[in-house]
DNA sequence: AAACATTCCTTAGCTAAGCTAAATATTAAT
DNA sequence: ATTAATATTTAGCTTAGCTAAGGAATGTTT
C-alpha cells in the first residue's frame, strides 16, 4: 500500500469517520424497528415494495442485493401475513409482480414514523447549525450515493 | 399523532434524508466487504474485539445487540479459524476474555483499508467544501449517537 | 461453613435468511 | 417445431438470531 498523499489521508479518515457514523445512526434504528413485529430483513423489502410500486421478484433481489430465491420466500410468507400481494404480469406471465396491501402500506408507515421520530429526538439535542450541517451532509450523500 | 409544527417537520425531513444515506453509504461498503471472506456479522464482533480490546462475551453480546449464546457460538467458530483467542479471566473464572489473534488484526486491517478506500472513491468525487460538510456532519454524529 | 441465589457462559433445539443447484413454466429465437 | 433463454420456485445446505435449560464460579445469608 503506497503512502497516501496528505489529501488522501484527509479523505480517508473522513471516510471512516462517515463509515463509523453510518453504523451507529442504524444502530439506534434497529430497536425502534422491532416494535413493527417484522424482521430487519422483511421490513426493508416491503419498504421497497411500498415506495417503487408493483415490482418483480427479480427487481427485488437486485434491490435488496440477495438472490431471487430468498425474495421468492420472503414474498411467499409476506403474502401469507396479508402485508403484500402477487399476481403473474399481464405482458410476461413468468414474472411476479408484487404489491404492497393497505395493511402492508399501514404497517411500513407507523414503522418509518418511528424511525424518523426517534432519529428526530436525536437532532433535536443539537444546535440547529448542527442540525443544518446534517442536513446539508445527508443531501450530499443521497447525490452520489447510489 | 398530532399535527407537527414547521420545525418539527424540519427535523423530522433531516431525519429521514440522514436514516436513507445511512443505509445507502453501508450498502455500498458490503460489496466490498465481502472481500475479507468473513460475514458482515463475524466482521463486526472482530472489528470490537480489535478496537475494543479484551472482552468478555457478556459485553460482546451488549455491543453487538444480540443475545449472549448468538456471541458464544460465533467465538468459537473464529477461535477455530485462529482470528480470536479466548481465555478464563484471573479475577472471575466465568467470564472468558477474548481477544484478536495478529491473523485476526491483519484480516480486520487489510477489509478495513478496503472499505475506506471504496467510500473514499466517493467523497473524492466531491469538491472540497462538500466533503467538509461530509466531515463535519460524521463528527456531529459520532458525538450524539452512541 | 453450608445453603441458597445470582451471574456468566454454553448447549440444545428452533426459526429466519442467506446461498447454490436443479426443476418448472413461459417466452424468444432459429 | 425445436431449442435456447429467462423468471420464478423448490430443495437442501449454512449462518445467525432466539429461548430455555444446565453447569460452573462467585456472592450472600444465616
Amino acid at each position: 500500500m503506497a503512502k497516501p498523499s496528505e489529501s488522501e489521508a484527509a479523505l480517508q479518515q473522513t471516510a471512516d469517520l462517515l463509515h463509523s457514523a453510518s453504523i451507529r445512526v442504524l444502530r439506534r434504528i434497529r430497536s425502534v424497528d422491532a416494535a413493527t413485529g417484522l424482521s430487519g430483513p422483511r421490513l426493508s423489502v416491503l419498504s421497497v415494495i411500498v415506495f417503487r410500486g408493483p415490482l418483480s421478484i427479480g427487481d427485488l433481489a437486485a434491490a435488496e442485493q440477495v438472490q431471487p430465491p430468498t425474495i421468492s420466500r420472503m414474498i411467499k410468507d409476506l403474502a401469507h401475513e396479508g402485508l403484500v400481494r402477487r399476481r403473474p404480469a399481464t405482458h410476461d406471465r413468468r414474472v411476479q409482480l408484487v404489491s404492497a396491501t393497505a395493511a402492508g402500506r399501514r404497517l411500513l408507515n407507523r414503522g418509518r414514523q418511528r424511525r424518523v421520530l426517534e432519529l428526530s429526538a436525536l437532532l433535536e439535542t443539537l444546535p440547529p447549525s448542527e442540525q443544518q450541517v446534517v442536513q446539508a451532509a445527508a443531501e450530499i450523500l443521497l447525490r452520489v450515493a447510489t
